[in-house]
Parts: structure tokens; sequence; C-alpha cells
DNA sequence: TGACATATGTCAAACGTTTGACATATAATC
DNA sequence: GATTATATGTCAAACGTTTGACATATGTCA
């Protein structure tokens, strides 16, 4: 690849000048510029970012790392967050850690031996301990570890929601499905909340947990069958993902439920796959575009020294569609 | 961050020490190594990536542009190839074209100027013209561009096989939802195959295309409803994705169509969401992750130099569920 | 005429690392 | 005692860019 050698020799002018056309820095003769760009062009040439970044201490890298982004959330999350990344000028490194802890500190890292700006992280399978210790730029999503700035939607608002749903709805007894309540998730507040409000309103329910807190299809679809063997006269279900909404509306067509009447279902997050379904389940809906923009948001700030939030929290919504 | 020079200090060493501990080369003694290994533990060094790419001209990084992270497809194929790229030492970076031609050229000049080890073309947009003139380690995700490696799964074998099972299944009037054939994507050969096949057996058939070749909810619902009120009487539908699959069972439900009694119906890919829907979807399966390791091992052939096949058509498999 | 703005050049340092050439010292081996 | 392997050091160049300091033109405006 051309350097700005090459171009300065080739256009007859010194590297500095090039240099000067390149950022736009002290006198410059239109003649001048217009020569020094036209063999930019004629070279095919293209600054070295690697370079620049080395002399700027600045990467204009972002890291994620996320469990999964096949998972729909974190795909959309990721979009979200590579759209605002690109349009303050940085790039998405990304990285699946497959909730791997392994792999998480490894990537950790990888990202800052590549002087990345900032780390976003959407996985959290380390101990509190490492993650203190960082010292780096970083947020995380839907975690609170210490003072680390993080992002997360209202859950403990979004389990009260769905309680008073399936309440309004007449539900009798209902299942909650939800992540490992072990992992110290943000999360787990949809769960105290829902648990209270059933409580309060004096409405039977059983819990369960799922092993792992991402995708596996398997663990699901064993855990509903035997969700329903034990408790065959469970009329409403808050799920933790509109995935699991989606495999426990499997389960009641097997078991020719009809969906809302027999039993009602609400699910989580509201990711584009919930509408695609049939019927279209109800959710409670996170803010996933704007988790994704203050995530970024959040990274500029620890960069540039502005003053930020620690503890972002943004609203939650239901969206009633036809499984309830 | 502590640098090379740092760690030497502190150590009591030579910089040229501490770099052949770190790269393991010449002579030395274990109580040295040691050393420099507690100096850079007890600063937090990391080398710094940045200085070595710049040296060793080898950034590696992988460049994957894609239309859209969040789409099932594109999600798991991203996956996929950060999978494999990881297990050769490599990082992802990520990018989301939205099928915008200015954001995708954008997207390879800032590619280039990182100086990615090679990029990963799963979204095109632009006229062959700029691909050719690119120059630069490449390989295109189900596209022939000239001469340019690229890798794809059987499409022409795919559109066979969904012609085959629907015709075999009975179905009398099928319809063909496929993306936007002024596109010249490898994935046409699907309906070309299709309706081939459909000709030769004489069962009557309508094509439809989608404008753009990614999601968009609201206009695969209108496209659909459209299909169902010119042809009510179509029992077989062969859908280019499973998302489009999953709108045609949904409008199916709501027009009081049984699926698979009424209407047969076909998706394409084999995402996960295939299988999460009910009733779970009859599909062909594209290799996801062996395009994305294949992808991977293309790039890393093109930098070492070493040979590499060009044309990489993958075998695609019919599964069949329940919508058919 | 002098002052100033404009336009370009030369030179060197810096970013953090690797690498080769070469020197020197100690220890082990013949 | 000579040779060799081991262990470490010094020094400088290289990767491609930016930047500041300084020099030197030419042109323009009072």
């Amino acid at each position: 690849m051309a350097t700005i050698h090459d171009v300065a020799e080739r256009a007859g002018v010194s590297v500095t000048t090039v240099s000067r056309v390149l950022n736009n820095r002290g006198y410059i003769s239109e003649k001048t510029r217009r020569k020094v760009y036209d063999t930019m062009a004629e070279l095919n040439y293209q600054p070295n970012e690697i370079a620049r970044s080395l002399l700027r201490k600045q990467s204009n890298l972002i890291g994620l790392i996320v469990p999964n982004v096949s998972h729909p959330f974190f795909g959309e999350l990721t979009d979200a967050i590579e759209y605002y990344a690109y349009q303050q000028g940085c790039k998405l490194l990304l990285c699946n850690s497959q909730l791997d802890p392994l792999k998480e500190r490894d990537y950790i890292e990888m990202m800052k031996r590549h002087r990345v700006d900032g780390i976003i992280m959407g996985s959290h399978t380390l101990e509190v301990e490492e993650y203190r210790n960082l010292n780096y730029p970083i947020v995380t999503i839907d975690r609170r570890i210490d003072s680390l700035p993080y992002v997360a939607s209202d859950n403990y608002r979004g389990g009260e929601l769905a309680a008073e749903l399936l309440i309004g709805k007449g539900c009798r007894k209902i299942a909650h499905i939800c992540g490992n309540l072990q992992l110290d998730m943000l999360s787990n507040l949809r769960t105290a909340a829902f648990e209270e409000k059933l409580r309060s309103a004096g409405i039977e329910f059983v819990t369960l947990q799922t092993e792992m807190n991402v995708f596996d299809q398997q663990e699901y679809e064993q855990l509903i069958a035997k969700l329903f063997d034990n408790h065959p006269d469970i009329d409403g279900v808050f799920a933790t993902s509109d995935i699991i909404a989606s495999f426990v509306m499997k389960r009641c067509r097997m078991l020719g439920k009809a969906i809302p009447q027999d039993i009602r279902i609400i699910g989580y997050d509201d990711v584009n796959a919930a509408s695609w379904v049939t019927p279209a389940i109800t959710t409670i809906k996170q803010p996933i575009e704007d988790m994704g923009r203050l995530a970024v948001e959040l990274i500029r700030r620890q960069m540039e020294g502005e003053p930020f939030e620690r503890e972002n929290v943004l609203p939650v919504k239901l969206v009633e569609r036809s499984t309830t």
C-alpha cells in the first residue's frame, strides 16, 4: 500500500504538505490541495490508521463483549451499538464470550492490548474482583458492579407490569421462568418484583430458573415440559425472554392449550421475533436502541473526561399483543 | 498504560530482554523470565498491539460487512465467523451496512485504513466495478463478482429440493417469495431452479419479489396479504427465508388456513428461529457455520499466499419439520 | 519600504514495539 | 586452556504518521 511518502514524492511536494492537506492545518493553496488529492486517488492511498492510532493514543475502536450475537436480544443491541459507534467515527470490535469465563478474560485482555477506547460488557461471567481491577473505560449492560457505570432498563418495573397484566387478566396459577438467579444480574429484579406482586395479590406461582443465562433450546424444552407435567393447571406464564415465551407457546400447542383462552403468556425484551410468531407475543419492551446509544455515549464521555451518570436505568413498556 | 520501557526499568533489565521474553526468542534464564513476568503482572502491562501491528504490517483484524447483524441469518453467520477468527488469533471488526451503498463504501475504506487483514462481504450494494478494483484480500458471501473468491451454499439445489418437496406433497398452486432479482445474488438460483422444476412438472406458480433484500416487516406483511387476496387458492409456499415463512404462517392463521393441511410452507436458511415458531418450519438448511469457517479460512489463505479455491459452494439439506 | 499573510520546505522527535548486529560475561565441556 | 553454549546488554533502524520549530519564498496592503 502507498504511504504518505509515496504520495508526496509523486505529487512533487513534501510529506509535511501532504499531512497538512490530510489534516487541514496550516496554509495550503487550492492548486496544491488538488494535486495532492489527485495523487492520493491515483495511488489509491489510504492513510494508515494504525500509525495514526499509535501517535494519537486513540484507536477509535470500541470493544463489545456479548454472550452471543445470534441471540436476538444481543443481535439487536449490537446493531444499535454499532450504529451509534459509527456515528461518532468509531468501529466495533465484536467478541462472543459464549459465557465462557476463559474466553471472556482473554477477550478483555485482547481489547486492552489493542487499546480500544472502551469496552462494553454484555457478558459477565467473571468474578466482581476482576472487573473492579480493570481500570479501563467500561460500561456494563444489565449488571451493577461496584461503581462501574452501567446501562439497564427498569427490570423491577418490568416484573411489576408483567404481574399486573396477568393478575388483571384473572390468572390463578402462574409460572415464571427466569435466568439463573445465582448470577448477580439486574434482571433478577424482574423476578423479585413479579413474585412480590403475586404474593401480595395472594396468587399461586412457581418460579423456574434456567441453568445458563443464554439460549439452549434443549434445556428450555425440557424445563417447560416438566413444568406442565408438574403443574398442568397453570394458566399464566411470565417468561424472561421472548424466545422462552415462544417455547412455552410451542408446548402449549402440543398440549392442546389455547392461547390466550386457556393460558396467557407474556415474554420480555420485545425483540423483533416477538412479532414474527403467531400469535404475536405480549411482552415487556426493553428500549434496546436507547440502551445501545447510551452505552456508546458513556464510553465517549469517559474517554473525553466528561462527567457521566453511573446508574442509567431506562424505562420499559408493556406491549400487549395476542398471547394475553 | 505501562510500556515495555517501564517494565524493563522496573525489572532492572533491558528492553531487548523484555522483548525476548515476550516473544520467546534468544536465550533467557528462568530467573529473568520470571522476574519479567512478575513485573508485567505488577504493572498490569499489556503489549501495545498497535505498535506491533505497525511493525509487522499485520493487524490481526478481520473486517465483516453485513446488512444487519440483527437479522437471524447474519447473526448466526457472524457468530460463526467470529468463532473461527478467534481460533486463529484474529479479532472481528463488525459493520452493518444497512444496505446503504454510501455506508458500505465508507466502511470498506475504513477497513482499508485500519489495515484489516481481509474483508468478508456479506453485503453487496455497490457496483461490480468498485469491488473489482478493491485490490485487497476479500471474500464474498453468496455473490459472485468476477474472480473474487466467494462462499455460498448450493442455491440451485436448494430451489430444487423445495420444489420437489412441495410437488411430492401434492401442491397444485404454489407461491414463491424471493428477494429482489435485480440484484445479482447467487440466491437468485433458488428461484431459477424452483421455477424450472415447477414448469416441467406443469404446476401453476406465482413469484413475488421483495423490494429490499433484508428484513422489512411491513413490506413482508403487505406483500403476503396481497398475495392471498389475489390468489386465495394457493396451497404451497416457498419462501426465501425462514422469517418470511413465519410471516406467511401468520397470515394463514389469520385466514383460517390450516398448516400443513390446507397449505404447505417451506422456508430457507434453517436459522434457529425456524424451530422456535409453532409449527416448526420445514426449511432448506444452509450450512451457516461451515460458510463462516470457510470465509475465515479463505482470508487466511490469501494473507499467507497459500493457494485457495475461488468457488466454494457448500451443500444444502432439506430439514422437514411441521409446516409441510 | 516595511509589515504581514500566504505557501511551502527541511528537519527531528515522538508513538511502542521488534529485530539484527554486535559486544561482553559467565558457566559448562572437552 | 580453549571452545562453546548460555545470558544479557547496547545501539540503531524500522513501521507510517503527526507536529512543532524554523527557514524561505512570494505576494499584498498600507
